[in-house]
DNA sequence: TATTGTTATACTCTATAACTATA
DNA sequence: TATAGTTATAGAGTATAACAATA
């Protein structure tokens, strides 16, 4: 494989039957460039300025959890779907208590789980923020038509599908 | 905005007049799934450890830059081109050079810079590194069509362009 | 004795500040 | 006095280990 675009076409056309490898070539740079576009360009943080949260990222992400699930978690649960273990999440909602965001309830059914529970403030603080992430793509993306927006959240959804399956096969 | 699933057909729709909104409250989640999905997924270390280079993530991140670029850049164009500080970049010169992957040369328009250039055992790691990430992205989209890896790739790039250029704006 | 969560500690990646050498 | 790079230090985000309480 050889990754120096002027010698590109002529050494990879070669490598694979159907020219997969050709495709990716493009694909995967775009990739790294969408990561930084959103990592680098502090997107998160503008967000969470623009709500006046006064949060970090880690912290609002459990509140963002908590808002989709729209009923309360357990912390084991918040952070499977985070994909984070869980002293982590303890520790975002030790803080996010301490700002009356969310509540921990013990959970009736086993009384070593605690359910953890927005506060009205904590479910207005989740929601300014979402408006501001979405208002941003809103206008990042305003020239685009539905046809393009659904078709580029078609094969992103199918993209990572694919993407965790082999991660978890391999 | 309601992003809780059970209410949002009905909720959305009279949101904004085009309906992007609706479009969004998929697109978004998608995104934010692929990103779980490569960085939690640890699709770079898996990478390093099959090219078996013994570098961390930075490290090769730089390599890879050099290996891309094909030519020796200057400690500020590697950060540049990163986006990370100069102060990272002269750490993983450091280790890379220690390593004998990367050399430094001044530069003779200017004595005060340096070129960093890969030696033969940098390119070859470089090299295999790619290798390894591109052959698991091949894999997994092993069912896609030559016109579905182009639209996501084509719809993805214009997607960071816009992204990119709303981020500098706003 | 297995599981839920917490506390304490350590690690990875990157930034800021202070400095050196050349321009 | 401005710029390229380095060194030293600090911060954000997340993991691991040891522990407590309940099952």
């Amino acid at each position: 494989m050889d990754v120096n675009p002027r010698a590109r076409a002529s050494s990879d056309a070669a490598e694979t039957g159907g020219g997969g490898e050709l495709d990716l070539m493009v694909l995967l740079p775009r990739l790294a460039r969408l990561g930084t576009a959103i990592n680098r360009g502090n997107l998160v943080e503008r967000a969470l300025e623009r709500a006046g949260t006064g949060l970090d990222r880690p912290a609002v992400n459990v509140l963002v959890q908590l808002r989709m699930a729209d009923a309360p978690l357990r912390v084991g649960e918040i952070a499977h779907r985070m994909q984070v273990v869980g002293p982590h999440v303890t520790r975002q909602v030790n803080e996010l208590e301490r700002r009356l965001l969310v509540r921990r309830v013990v959970d009736p059914d086993d009384q070593r789980a605690r359910l953890i529970e927005p506060t009205p403030e904590g479910t207005a603080c989740a929601d300014r923020y979402l408006k501001a992430v979405f208002g941003f793509f809103d206008r990042a993306l305003a020239d685009w038509s539905a046809e393009d927006r659904r078709a580029l959240g078609s094969l992103l959804g199918r993209f990572t599908d694919d993407l965790t399956a082999h991660l978890a096969a391999e």
